[in-house]
DNA sequence: AATGACGTCAACCGCTCATCA
DNA sequence: TTGATGAGCGGTTGACGTCAT
């Protein structure tokens, strides 16, 4: 095992961090801000390699750190969220503030062997997505699943979808291609037969979220074909458009760089190798000409405002929730969007 | 009380990406 | 264009605490 060219330095330490350390990491840290890592041990009178250093400071010494047990509204969000975008842990912690990446991936991973450990004899949960054996949940095929090791693709690690395809889409395909392979494949999460709701993610049912999509686009094309083929959908789109809803993107964006709808955007952008961007023809420029740039500054005041996310920004629904007048005000309210849970076959 | 199984979490490792000369 | 370097990310490991036997 050979270490980090910035770790070969003589005299560098390893393992758990002394009070002491601590103290100077941020006394100096604080005092200088960090700029350059590999100049940090240094100047900080540390030996250590800066990358040890930075891990330190983004894990445990940053002042904005929130410590704890994860509340449910965050077990819920970490779940849904990696349903969406696979183990993207720093993506994922971007939208639990104060929570870190590694903090979320070892959430996870505990909460993996506990299901583990409850279903040993799960039924064969196969998706089209990866003939290497699985221990996460399926993640509807939209995310590769952990345990293998690193493949050397970033782009395929983070979506892969064998539905996708990399042809310029028209706005149906995205959802088209979601619900087509949300047809076609076992969606059950790997509980075995009889282990009963409780077994499922908090708040979920056993059914993984399918796409989240905004409030404020239900008028488009592509949602007008989502709900020739779904019912919830075509419940919400027509009472949407009754309402006349105004846009809402008061969720940070699911995929960087966009709004709610991105993790479909993505997984085209995935397979259009074209990375971060809609200007593909991917997906119409439609949505994004509609994310005013004060509502993008609205959403960063959100973040910093609220210390987690709450139901009151996010509206989870499974298909056995039915569109009731207060959900259906809530979301014409213009304060949320939608996290569409899967449905239940 | 001793011991082993298990859970949690901090830290490390290897890799990729971005940047710059 | 290419190679070097640093930053960042996800996977994995190992130490330590807790609980059950």
């Amino acid at each position: 095992m050979g270490h980090h060219s910035c770790c070969n330095q003589q005299k560098v330490k390893r393992g758990l961090w002394s009070p002491e350390e601590d103290e100077k990491l941020v006394r100096y840290i604080t005092t200088h801000g960090y700029g350059c890592w590999s100049e940090v041990p240094e100047k900080a009178g540390l030996q250590r390699c800066g990358k040890s250093c930075r891990l330190r400071w983004i894990n445990y010494l940053r002042p904005d750190i929130r410590r704890g047990r994860f509340s449910p509204e965050e077990e819920k969000l970490i779940i849904s969220l990696h349903a969406i975008v696979g183990n993207r842990w720093a993506h994922i912690a971007s939208h639990l503030p104060g929570r870190t990446d590694n903090e979320i991936k070892n959430y996870w991973n505990s909460w993996i062997k506990k299901k583990i450990r409850k279903a040993p004899a799960a039924p064969n949960v196969t998706t089209t997505t990866s003939s290497t054996t699985s221990t996460s949940p399926p993640n509807n095929g939209l995310a590769p699943c952990s345990g293998s090791t690193a493949t050397s693709d970033v782009h395929h690690r983070r979506l892969q979808h064998p539905t996708f395809s990399c042809a310029p889409a028209g706005d149906h395909l995205q959802l088209d291609a979601i619900i087509g392979h949300h047809q076609s494949t076992s969606l059950a999460l790997p509980v075995a037969a009889g282990a009963g709701q409780e077994d499922s993610p908090p708040g979920m049912s056993h059914h993984c979220p399918l796409f989240m999509f905004d409030t404020g686009v239900v008028s488009t094309p592509f949602a007008s074909a989502a709900a020739q083929q779904h019912p919830f959908i075509a419940s919400f789109t027509a009472a949407m458009a009754e309402a006349d809803t105004p846009s809402c993107y008061h969720l940070p964006p699911l995929v960087d760089g966009m709004g709610a709808m991105g993790m479909c955007m993505e997984a085209m952008d995935d397979h259009c190798g074209a990375r971060a961007g809609m200007g593909n023809g991917c997906f119409g420029d439609e949505q994004r000409q509609r994310r005013r740039p004060e509502l993008e500054e609205e959403e960063g005041e959100q973040l910093g405002q609220h210390e987690q996310w709450d139901e009151e920004q996010l509206l989870m629904w499974d298909d056995q929730e039915v569109l009731t007048p207060s959900n259906m005000e809530a979301m014409q309210s213009g304060a949320h969007s939608l996290l569409f849970m899967g449905p239940n076959a």
